[in-house]
DNA sequence: GAAATACTACGGTCTTGGCCGAAGTGTTTG
DNA sequence: CAAACACTTCGGCCAAGACCGTAGTATTTC
C-alpha cells in the first residue's frame, strides 16, 4: 500500500507556485497558451515551458498543438476536482485576513468551476434540486430522479447531449462555501442553459460570473433562489485578477 | 485573491515523499504517534519531527499530547478528501482507496485506545454504566458506586488487578464519537474481560477490533447495547452535506 | 527570403529544503 | 534518584530544482 510516492509526486507538481498558478488559471476549463501560462505565472517563458512539460508528462495537461502555439487545458476533470480539495484545505488556514479580498466577494457568490457553475448561487441550486428531490446526492455520486428528468425538460435543458464517457451527475465541494454544488454533465449543462439565457455573464477574462437582472428573476421562478446580485449600488466587485487579456508583454 | 500560492503552500507539504506517506498512514482515520509516522515515512525521529511540525502548523494534521507521546490524526475529513483526489490523480484510475476508508468505519465502531476499548461500543458501554448509576464520571475522573462493584463482580470482572498508581476510572475523550469512553484500570479491565470472552478480537495488527457473534450477544445482555456487528454504515443514500463541518473534534 | 513570433533546449547560478548526528527537554519507570 | 523513553532543537552537509541568459527550432508574416 505504497500510495505515498506516488501522491507525493503528483502533490509536488502542484506544489510549485509558478505551477499552482498556471493550473489555477485553467481550473474554469479554458485553454491558454504557453505565454498566457508563463505569465499568470509569473515566470520566464523559458521556464515556463519547462513546468507545462513537466505538467504534460504528468498527465495533468493535455496539450493541442496549433500553428506556432500550444493550447493547454486541465487534462480532466479529476485534476480539476483535485484542485477544488487542495483550495478547500488551503483555505482552511488562520483565519486571516479573510475580508481583505476584493472582488472575492463576486467570486464567493458566483463561478465557473471547470465547467459548471460554483458558488452560493450554484450551491443554492444544487440545495434546491435536492430539495426538491430532483436529484439524490451523496458523497461522491449523485442521480437524477424521474421528477427531475421532466423538471429538465420543462426547462429546456438538454441533457442528452452529454457524453457517455464522462461522470452524468456528481457533487463537487465548493471551496468557498464549503458545501457541495453540481458538477458532471449536469452541472455543465445548468451553466450552459445560464449563459444562454443570459441569466449570468463573466466577466472580462476571470471565472468570476455576475448575475443580470434577467438572471435574477430566471433564479427566483426556476430555483426559487432569492439571490440578489452581490451588491446594488457599485459595480458588482471589481475583479482585481491580473488582466489576461491585454497584458502580454510584446 | 490568488488562490495560487496557498494551494502551492498546501500541495508542496504533500509533495515530499516522508510527508506523503505520514498522511497516506493516517488516511483510514487512525490516530499514530511521531514515532510510528517516522518508521512508515522511512525517516529519522528528527526528521519526522520537523515534518510533523509543519503539517500541524498548516492545520493539516490534529495533535493530541498524551505522556511523553505524541499522537496525530488527520485535522479533518476534507484533508482526507483532499488527499484522495490526490490519489486518484496519481494512479489513474478508479480509487481503490474506497476500502481504506471503510476501514476507518471498522475503527470507529470498536477499537482500542492503549489498553482500553474505544468508538462507539465504548463510548455506549460507559453511557450505559453511567445511566445505571454504576459509574460516576465528571471531566476528568471518575469512581465505581458499589452498586457498580457488585456489577463487576458478578460479572467476574476482578478490578483487584489494577496497579495501585494507575488511575482508577477515568474519561477519556473519543476522537470518532467525541464523547468519553472509559480509560484507567476499569477501562483495561473491560476490554480484558471483552478479549477473554471472545466478544471482540484484534484485526490484523490495527487497532480496529470486530465485534463477534458471542460478542453481539453478550454486549446485548450485559450492557443492553443493540450493536449489530460494524453496521458499515454504507451509503443509505443520504446526503452528507451537514457533516462536512463536523465530525473531529477541533 | 527576411523578419517576427511562439516555443524549446542547454548551461550555469543560487536558493530551498530534506537529511541525520549530537545534544537538549520533558515524562515515565524502577 | 537514575535510566529509559519519546520527542524536539540545532547545525552542517548535500542534492534537487527553479530561474534566466543565450542560443536554438518551427511557424507565420511581410
Amino acid at each position: 500500500m505504497d500510495t505515498g510516492p506516488k501522491i507525493a509526486q503528483v502533490a509536488a507538481l502542484v506544489g510549485d507556485p509558478a505551477r499552482a498558478n498556471m493550473l489555477s488559471a485553467l481550473m474554469d476549463g479554458r485553454t491558454l497558451t504557453a505565454s498566457e501560462l508563463a505569465y499568470v505565472s509569473g515566470v520566464a517563458p523559458q521556464t515556463a515551458s519547462g513546468h507545462l512539460a513537466k505538467l504534460s508528462d504528468a498527465g495533468l495537461l493535455a496539450l493541442e498543438k496549433q500553428g506556432r502555439r500550444r493550447y493547454f487545458r486541465l487534462a480532466s476533470p479529476l485534476v480539476a476536482r483535485m484542485l477544488e480539495g487542495l483550495m478547500v484545505v488551503a483555505q482552511e488556514g488562520p483565519a486571516r485576513q479573510r475580508n481583505l479580498w476584493r472582488g472575492g466577494e463576486t467570486l464567493r457568490h458566483a463561478r465557473t468551476c471547470y465547467d459548471h457553475m460554483a458558488g452560493r448561487i450554484a450551491v443554492a441550486i444544487a440545495d434546491r434540486l435536492v430539495q426538491q428531490s430532483f436529484i439524490l446526492l451523496d458523497e461522491d455520486g449523485g442521480q437524477l430522479t424521474d421528477a427531475g428528468r421532466s423538471f429538465f425538460d420543462e426547462l429546456g435543458v438538454d441533457l442528452r447531449l452529454a457524453s457517455k464517457r464522462r461522470v452524468f451527475c456528481r457533487p463537487c465541494l465548493d471551496w468557498s462555501e464549503r458545501r457541495p454544488h453540481l458538477a458532471g454533465a449536469v452541472g455543465a449543462a445548468i451553466l450552459r442553459h445560464a449563459l444562454d439565457h443570459d441569466w449570468v455573464e463573466h466577466i472580462r477574462d476571470s471565472r468570476a460570473l455576475v448575475v443580470t437582472p434577467v438572471g435574477v428573476r430566471g433564479l427566483a421562478t426556476t430555483f426559487g433562489i432569492e439571490g440578489a446580485p452581490p451588491t446594488d449600488g457599485r459595480r458588482a466587485g471589481c475583479i482585481t485578477v491580473p488582466r489576461l487579456g491585454s497584458g502580454y508583454p510584446g
